[in-house]
RNA sequence: GGCGGUGUGGCCGAGUGGUUAGGCAGAGGCCUGCAAAGCCUUGCACAGCGGUUCGAAUCCGCUCGCCGCCUCCA
């Protein structure tokens, strides 16, 4: 039932055929030449949710995510910083993986790098110069585009209506200006890789055209990325399956961009906002949760005043959760949960549902109705953990000192003893809970005060 | 110039021909010694102008604004 909008038919379509049991996926990784950005978090965070939500349904997913560790920006850093592109590389794609854990997002099952798959680039380079598809010049060997028999699928334009080199400069040597590099020659200095067509190195399209079919074969389920990739690069990945006559993706799907005060962030404009800063700032839950609360596909504005507010939102469920323990899970509600899901990954439904969850939960505890609000407190915890935000954190302990103090606490109440009530309180918020007070009791939760409002330079440790 | 997207209440952010999206922040109330929690109530929201309709924020037309892509980009 799971339905997706494609990119190719411009329309939501079913993404799993009748008795399909395993789901192939390939989601365009990082360039490991900086740190991950909030933009890169989204990508990697709505794949993560697809791959969750497909394999709870049964389904055997096979995600791969590349890593492009050759690419002239890295080399580029590397000069800069008078080491080699490999360290570059290699210093930022474990900064990569490591934020990607934080973000809640499971590894991929394969995460295949460039320069591991440069002859199978080769193999398929020679064969579309075989198809006289692609020609050599003195720089290094071009797809033809002309020889693609059905070029533009992806982008839906009419590409003799567009504006070659309005950005970059065209290559004056190219039979057109839309022929783009299937490898580059270089100097032998620099990092590269003998071929047919001399020392060089493979352009980003042929990488990733090589590495999807060779780990996922000639046709595979989705081919994923964000929405800038549509063109050129997922056009010329497309054009070269074309060439070699490879069916290729059965299925594109494309994340929306993360903004800042309503522009895309990029490195370009220089609007970035550092994704592990962010998460050390509010915690990889908060950051998910400001994810997956939005519509993938729309643009989503991200700044400190956002984070922050989806940290208050988190807080919300996880106090409703340290209430009470955990009782059995409604199966209906958490349907039309995974139902909302299932619908072109439509999160802003679920968490509307979600939160009526926690709002009626919440209701029950205060009507002391425990049950039933154990129930809710199941309920919820399986909606989160159908998307990967269950808390990470053990259910909330108490050590015995702690539970003392929150009865002299009590008492001290009862005689009306503020100052002792008040001390008291502070050895419990010492320990890192929050008190409150209710018509019944008192109840613990853990202190979850909205790190922004600490100063910054004590904003070090956000829970989880 | 071409193509695509978008304009929702203080902010984020869904949706849809007619019943409250949801969250955050704000206001009032309940509770309360206090308290960062919880519950209830609350906000002439749908860029503008026309049109279709019994009824449009939702459909159509025009106008305006913003954003993205047109070989760096997730």
């Amino acid at each position: 039932m799971t339905t997706l909008f494609d990119t190719m038919t411009g329309s939501v379509t079913q993404l799993i055929n009748p008795g399909q049991d395993t789901f192939s996926l390939y989601v365009c990784g990082p360039t490991v030449q900086d740190r991950p950005h909030l933009g890169h978090g989204r990508i990697v965070a709505t794949y993560d949710l697809l791959r969750r939500h497909l394999r709870q349904q049964g389904l055997q997913v096979n995600l791969v995510m590349n890593v492009t560790d050759v690419d002239d920006k890295i080399i580029t850093r590397a000069a800069q910083e008078s080491t080699s592109a490999e360290a570059i590389a290699s210093r930022y794609e474990a900064i990569w993986w490591e934020t990607m854990d934080e973000l809640g997002v499971e590894r991929p099952d394969s995460t295949p790098h460039a320069t591991d798959w440069v002859q199978a680039m080769i193999i398929k380079i020679q064969l579309m110069i075989d198809a006289q598809a692609a020609y050599v010049i003195e720089d290094g060997v071009y797809l033809r585009i002309a020889s693609v028999p059905h070029y533009g699928l992806l982008t839906k334009q009419a590409f003799d209506q567009l504006q070659p080199g309005n950005r970059v400069e065209v290559n004056q040597a190219k039979e057109s200006p839309l022929d783009f590099a299937l490898w580059k020659r270089v100097d032998v200095s620099e990092l590269g890789f003998d071929s047919p067509w001399g020392y060089g190195r493979p352009g980003w399209h042929t990488e990733c055209v090589t590495m999807s079919i060779e780990l996922l074969g000639p046709t595979f389920d989705l081919h994923g990325g964000g929405m800038d990739l549509i063109f050129p690069h997922h056009e010329n990945e497309l054009a070269q399956a074309q060439v070699l006559k490879t069916p290729f993706a059965r299925h594109w799907a494309h994340v929306g961009f993360v903004e800042m005060n309503g522009e895309k962030m990029s490195k370009s404009i220089g609007n970035t906002f550092d994704l592990t800063e962010a998460i050390r700032l509010f915690g990889g839950r908060a950051v998910r949760l400001a994810y997956l609360r939005a519509y993938y596909r729309s643009p989503l504005e991200m700044s400190e005043s956002t984070l922050n507010d989806a940290l208050a939102s988190l807080n919300r469920i996880d106090n409703f959760l340290d209430r009470g323990p955990y009782g059995r899970p409604e199966a209906g509600a958490v349907a039309a949960f995974t139902r909302a899901i299932d619908n072109d990954l439509d999160t802003p439904t679920a968490f509307s549902v979600l939160f009526d969850h926690v709002r009626e939960g919440n209701t029950l505890y205060d009507l002391r109705q425990f049950d039933s609000a154990a129930d809710k407190a199941a309920t919820v915890h399986a909606m989160l953990d159908w998307i990967g935000l269950a808390p990470t954190t053990e259910r909330l302990s108490i050590p015995p000192e702690i539970s003392e103090a929150v009865e002299a606490r009590q008492q001290a109440k009862q005689n009306r003893d503020y100052a002792t009530a008040d001390a008291l309180r502070a050895v419990i918020e010492a320990a890192g809970f929050a008190i409150f007070d209710t018509k019944d009791g008192t109840e613990l939760r853990k202190d979850r005060r909205l790190v922004i409002d600490r100063p910054s330079n004590e904003a070090s440790s956000p829970e989880n």
